[in-house]
DNA sequence: AGCGTAAGCAAGTAGGTACTTGCATACGCA
DNA sequence: TGCGTATGCAAGTACCTACTTGCTTACGCT
């Protein structure tokens, strides 16, 4: 059942490189070494095989979490920040493919999805237990965190399309959360931000 | 040479909905209503045809406009922001193919690069403008400018996949550009937002 | 030693793909 | 009336696609 793995593997290869449609049971068989009709008998189909590979993709990989209650919230979110950052910069081309093709195919949706919503209920929780937070708006704590979302995902996709509209990547983080900060009214991030040491959540 | 706009446009809904691997030369011939062999006669190539949608898309249309200097900023700000929103929601399944193509297709990416430079340009002009910015570090603004346009596109790309995670459609422009002026720094934003009456840009 | 199971290989099926060719038809213009 | 140009139609080419079938080889376990 060895073989199981490295189809799955070179599938979300080929898949992020070409999407469904240009993913042929061919190249995927090559790209995993194996002969295509092995490819058949272990998963059925390949829409069987594609299923797979993204229910195994989002179920795989560490998601970087924040601490209960924050205690220095600029390190704790900016850490946090990063790490989604830099795990979402791997299934890039992925999530690209699945996001375009989420009207043709829900469980692609299903997976482009699955990790936004968790970050954001994090975000959430995280921000209500600010101290600080006592004069907020509700409804302006929704917009700082789904402006903060939208703007990690909008740095993963759009960055190696036109870096120039991006901060330095590893500055990108520490702006970010001071930004959403501010949205907050979070006083005091106003100093410039600390320059950030690359720190992965397990 | 109706049959040529006929064709063009055909292709862009194929396209929008299949992307390019997708948009088979049938499926645009019976869209177009026209015989598949006009198609490559009018155009050579699929491919050709293809290159001729996204250019014919990206200069089409009309683009929202900043005024020249600030004077009502949450009002200004909020039906530009709003007149891009709608924009692209027009063109989002195209969009999210091209940007899926990315790498396949040099030229997609050309497309789905025009729209942003230009927002992102019309934002640095307007708030540089703005007199309670005097001590708004640059690269906050460079922070602020990158976040409202990274939101705007999450917006629209993401709302149809998980509209809870975004505040109601017709609020949405004003939530992002009060937070976008909170992140500069600039004072008074912190009422409740004016109700948006939804105003175009010719 | 015998047997089940996983895998490779060669070949084939049925259909789709971009694209071409040859010929017939219609329309506008001189 | 004649002619060029645009279009339709039928057929064909060469290749790719997912998927199947039949047969062979090899490994592990009892």
């Amino acid at each position: 059942m060895i073989n199981r793995a490295r189809i799955l593997d070179a599938a979300a290869r080929v898949y992020a490189k070409h999407g469904f449609r240009g993913a042929t049971t061919r190249l995927i068989a090559i790209e995993a070494g194996v002969n295509e009709v092995t490819l058949f008998r272990t998963f059925g189909s390949k829409a069987a095989l594609m299923h797979a590979v993204l229910t195994a993709q989002s179920t795989q990989g560490s998601t970087p979490i924040l601490p209960e209650t924050p205690v220095d919230p600029v390190k704790e979110l900016t850490t946090f920040v990063d790490g989604i950052l830099h795990k979402l910069r791997e299934v890039r081309p992925l999530l690209a493919h699945a996001m375009s093709e989420f009207d043709e195919r829900p469980d692609a949706a299903d997976f482009a999805r699955c990790g936004r919503t968790a970050t954001q209920q994090q975000l959430h929780q995280y921000v209500r237990r600010l101290p600080a937070l006592a004069h907020t708006e509700p409804a302006d704590v929704d917009t700082a965190v789904t402006m903060l979302s939208s703007t990690i995902m909008g740095d993963v996709m759009g960055r190696p399309m036109m870096p120039d509209s991006y901060p330095p990547i590893e500055e990108a983080a520490g702006r970010y959360v001071r930004a959403f900060l501010r949205i907050l009214g979070v006083p005091a991030v106003t100093a410039a931000p600390a320059r950030l040491s690359r720190t992965r959540t397990a």
